[in-house]
DNA sequence: AACACGCGTTGCAAAATACGCAACGCAATC
DNA sequence: GATTGCGTTGCGTATTTTGCAACGCGTGTT
């Protein structure tokens, strides 16, 4: 569409993979250096590139300052802060809390891990639609015919034994979350990591953000991490209250 | 220079002050709508940017990518080197840099003092937990409850007559340096030294790591150790500025 | 029920803009 | 002192971007 905008944004793409020089990013893009050196610079004046003192280029200052404005402005983040500090404070365990947003789940918070096993993950990224917890619980709300819509789509690739390679299978799992209410990785993404997630909803009812535990197999087994459930139910549904939501269960039969 | 990519960023800048629709984003630009969109369109292909349900335009999760990526390898030795240098060359004492590493506190940077009364250490070294003022920065910062539980593991042995002996001591001094913003070593660890240290952020907030200048007490009473201190904030705030650090501090009352 | 309004979308023709090229300047390297 | 690597400059070409005018679609108004 704008050819230009698009190389540009290409090109903070690979800068945060790694700073690099003019030569670099023109050979990678296929394009002449005048033309990679023109996009440069403007964003240079913008600061959303900078020079060290190598003549490597890297990411400018602007970025952050719009990414912090940015996490800033999503209200769910804000509320949920609080309660997944708190959980992950409690538990020690690494928290995320994940959105839908156009057809992928992408991480908008991230609490890390007490413990020196860590996973890696960053706010940002994108998370696996078939294999990660958040993505289960976030389908699992969606009509019917979006989630046919979304299986038929994804290409199953299997990363561990336990990853879903079927479209029936997701959509057989997708209608069990969404009727108890979570949803697990049993290391279907990395064998070494599980996780579990719950729904969080807004005053409407619909489930707006998902938060998760994710934790090393080698830290916790199974029926260990399961027993993070009630933790972590408590924390989305303290969320979704804030959100207006108002449960509707019975409180004692 | 490249004039749809100069457009394409103040859209950004704009969106980071408040999401907007079509419209009032090509009346503040002067520029037809067509045009907006087309940028719009490529930018939202590229996840910059995200339309919400109500057709409003905001900034998209690759921007977050983007910064926390840039962040990551911006390693913090990296960026503080310069600053440390700095500050050593200027004081002329023994500069630390320090980080939480599992469940210690390391020293990953080190510069000498000019004078020929020298302090003993060594980058990859292990910081004393109850004692050493880098320690008790990064623990500032930490929750109160993973506070305790640290405080409460360890074993105070009384190297000096200064040295905290109790938890209750070190989490009430713990609580003194979060206020504060810095904290000493007031010969806790060493009869002979005594140490200045301050928080270093990055753009989270999170307190990251921590630098110190360490001097011997027969060269500096704790009074002259104390005036090293604004030496020392400007250095700590500067690396955590160049960290993607916004102050939030009213810069005039 | 009909109408107007707001907001995004489409197709097209004009030209301003971005592009590639080739040559230059300036360091650092051998 | 020659060579390699990296960024910079000027210029003609044509590709890309632009503005316009009309359309589609949903909302809320009379």
């Amino acid at each position: 569409m704008s050819q230009s905008l698009m190389r540009a944004m290409d090109l903070l793409a690979e800068l945060a993979a790694k700073p690099a020089t003019l030569d670099e990013l023109a050979s990678k893009a296929s394009v002449h250096k005048t033309t990679i050196m023109r996009l440069l610079h403007t964003m240079e004046e913008k600061r959303f590139v900078v020079r060290d003192e190598n003549q490597r280029f890297q990411l400018g200052s602007k970025l952050f300052e719009l990414s912090s404005l940015a996490l800033e402005q999503r209200d769910i983040r804000k509320v949920a802060h609080p309660h997944l500090a708190e959980l992950n404070g409690r538990t020690g365990h690494t928290v995320h809390l994940a959105e839908f947003e156009g057809n992928e789940v992408v991480y908008i918070d991230k609490f890390e891990s007490h413990h020196p096993v860590r996973m890696y993950s960053r706010i940002g990224l994108t998370a696996s639609l078939h294999s990660a917890a958040v993505s289960k619980v976030l389908l699992a709300d969606m009509p019917r015919s979006r989630q046919e819509r979304i299986a038929a789509g994804l290409d199953y690739i299997k990363v561990t034994d336990n990853t879903l390679t079927s479209p029936e299978a997701l959509l057989a799992e997708l209608e069990q979350v969404r009727i108890q209410g979570w949803a697990h990785d049993n290391a279907e993404h990395e064998a070494f990591v599980h996780c579990v997630a719950a729904p969080i909803r807004d005053a409407s009812g619909a489930v707006v953000a998902a938060a998760s535990c994710s934790v090393p197999v080698v830290m916790l087994s199974y029926e260990g991490l399961l027993e993070l459930l009630p933790d972590l139910k408590a924390s989305t549904e303290a969320i979704s209250r804030d959100l207006g939501w108002i449960s509707h269960e019975r409180t004692t039969p």
